[in-house]
RNA sequence: GUGGUUGUAGCUCAGCUGGUUAGAGCACCAGAUUGUGGUUCUGGGGGUCGUCGGUUCGAACCCGAUCAUCCACCCCA
């Protein structure tokens, strides 16, 4: 045994054959839906400059910017004084000095950047999907890791609620496709909150109030009153807030309450409205399989949005959110593009991936490697079976031939190892016949044939 | 960054208050008279007990440090 340590990074994983089978179906399931929908495809590069993901995450967000280190003798670039005054100017200066890229860190700022940079040959308004990893300097734990893919689909240069509405039949049509049973798609708008604040007079404390309220989940209704009134919220405005907010009215009825409670108040209006468009839109062309929520409390911590929010839950799993989404109004204003609305959605692969094997959702076909193996009884029949495994292929059946004349017992405990469900005997006999066995691994029945029937025993 | 948990075979773990050559199940490899697997039986390979140091006649076990892990918090998907 080797001594050195075998292992990957902390944070990161491999992914196996099998699991990338389902995670590859995943993945298939989301773009179809997004092609389907208009969207286009993109990538960006992994590493973007540094310059462009710095300061757009928060304090705590740089921290977790995973950074790369520059080519090259980059010590020699500090100047004498540079190296002097290391310590009294802490990590930000240096890394400044030796780190001009980073890995990016989600896929929405890259995005940004490549609207505003390709702003005269992009066609407005711009959907596109872009389905790749990200990279995180975080603490891993459970269900959090280090590297993990977005899949993101975002349309920026309209303002249009019709987008908000069609990026919720995606997420239903997407989650009835992969097959989960049932889920909740939660609704609300930044502005209602944004609106309640204002009520309240709390604008200036407006994201810690968002913080609080979005662990009600998490931690329950008295949980986040315990949590609001440590963060310094008085007693009447929690009770005030909490009023209005866990509201146990159904949407439709909600929406009036909410318009008569934010008559006079601009911002808490608009956000009605703007809710009230959407469901409307998606009550004339019914979701599928989802159960539409309008839940007040729902607050997601990314603080650029500032329209529609979007989440989504499971039904019949302990499980967080696996989607999201919602309207920021401003994202390419940080480079110097103002006034281009945008609106958007990431499905959470990871998750979605527990849910479905949680619930056994995968396709048993999913796990098979290849349908049938051609079994080996020496050179010259091997040579026949090359042939055979070309008319099979042709006929769509997924075929690889055993590479050596071994024992017939380790050629049928392959097949079985791999799953693979039928073995094809070939022997001299068969060679000369051009009538072969088929056996069928599961049922441990053979059945005889040309190759026409061959195939159409397996394509049954 | 803060608090806690756990590190023994490829995997899951056992190893009584410190006492000779550290065990089990699963997995792996080879056989049970070479054209039919999954079962069963027999045999086999594989661990300097995370690492370094200390206490002791003697350490997987006690102490310290260190690294890693998982969980929770902050924040987030």
């Amino acid at each position: 045994m080797s001594k050195i340590q075998v292992s990957v990074p902390k944070g990161t994983r491999d992914f196996g054959p099998e699991v990338m089978r389902k995670r590859n179906y995943i993945f298939g399931v989301i773009a179809a839906v997004y092609e389907k929908f208009g969207y286009q495809p993109l990538e960006t590069p992994s590493m973007e400059l540094l310059s462009t993901l710095t300061g757009k995450y928060g304090e705590e967000g740089d921290k977790l910017i995973f950074k790369i280190l520059n080519n090259g003798a980059y010590l020699s670039k500090l100047s004498p004084e540079d190296l002097a005054s290391l310590k009294e100017r802490g990590e930000k200066f240096l890394t400044s000095k030796i780190s001009e890229k980073a890995l990016r860190y989600d896929l929405t700022v890259p995005f940004a950047r490549f609207v505003v940079q390709h702003r005269n040959d992009i066609v407005f308004p711009f959907k596109r999907y872009q389905i790749q990893p990200v990279w995180r300097a975080d603490n891993p734990q459970r269900g959090r890791y280090r590297e993990f893919y977005q899949c993101d689909a975002d349309v920026v240069g309209s303002p249009s609620l019709l987008y908000e509405a069609e990026l919720v039949q995606i997420f239903d049509e997407v989650l009835d496709t992969l097959g989960l049973p049932g889920f909740s798609i939660k609704i609300n708008n930044r502005k209602i909150l944004g609106g309640l604040a204002e009520v309240l007079g709390i604008e200036d404390r407006f994201a810690s109030f968002l913080i609080g309220l979005d662990k009600l989940d998490k931690i329950g209704e008295d949980g986040v009153r315990k949590e609001l009134t440590e963060r310094g919220f008085e007693e009447g405005t929690i009770h005030k807030a909490f009023e209005i907010l866990l509201d146990p009215a159904a949407a439709p009825q909600k929406l009036d309450e909410l318009q008569a409670f934010f008559s006079g108040n601009a911002t808490g209006s608009k956000g009605v409205e703007e809710l009230r468009f959407i469901w409307t839109a998606l009550e004339s062309a019914p979701l599928r399989k989802a159960t539409l929520e309008l839940d007040l409390s729902l607050a997601r911590g990314l603080d650029y949005y500032t329209g529609a929010i979007f989440e989504v839950k499971a039904h019949g799993v302990q499980m967080g959110s696996i989607c999201g989404g919602g309207r920021y109004d401003n994202l390419t204003g940080i480079f110097g593009l103002e006034g281009v609305s945008g609106v958007g959605i990431s499905f959470g692969a990871d998750r979605i991936y527990d849910v479905m094997e949680e619930l056994k959702l995968f396709p048993q076909a999913l796990s098979r490697s290849s349908d049938l193996l051609i079994t080996n009884f020496g050179e010259k029949e091997a040579l026949h079976g090359l042939q055979l495994a070309q008319e099979l292929r042709a006929a769509g059946i997924k075929t690889e031939i055993y590479p050596e004349a071994g024992k017939l017992k380790k050629q049928f405990e392959y097949a079985t190892k791999k799953g693979i469900p039928y073995l094809l005997m070939l022997g001299e006999n068969e060679v000369n016949t051009g009538i072969y066995g088929l056996k069928n691994q599961l049922s441990g029945e053979q059945i005889n044939g040309n190759i026409q029937q061959i195939i159409s025993e397996i394509k049954k």
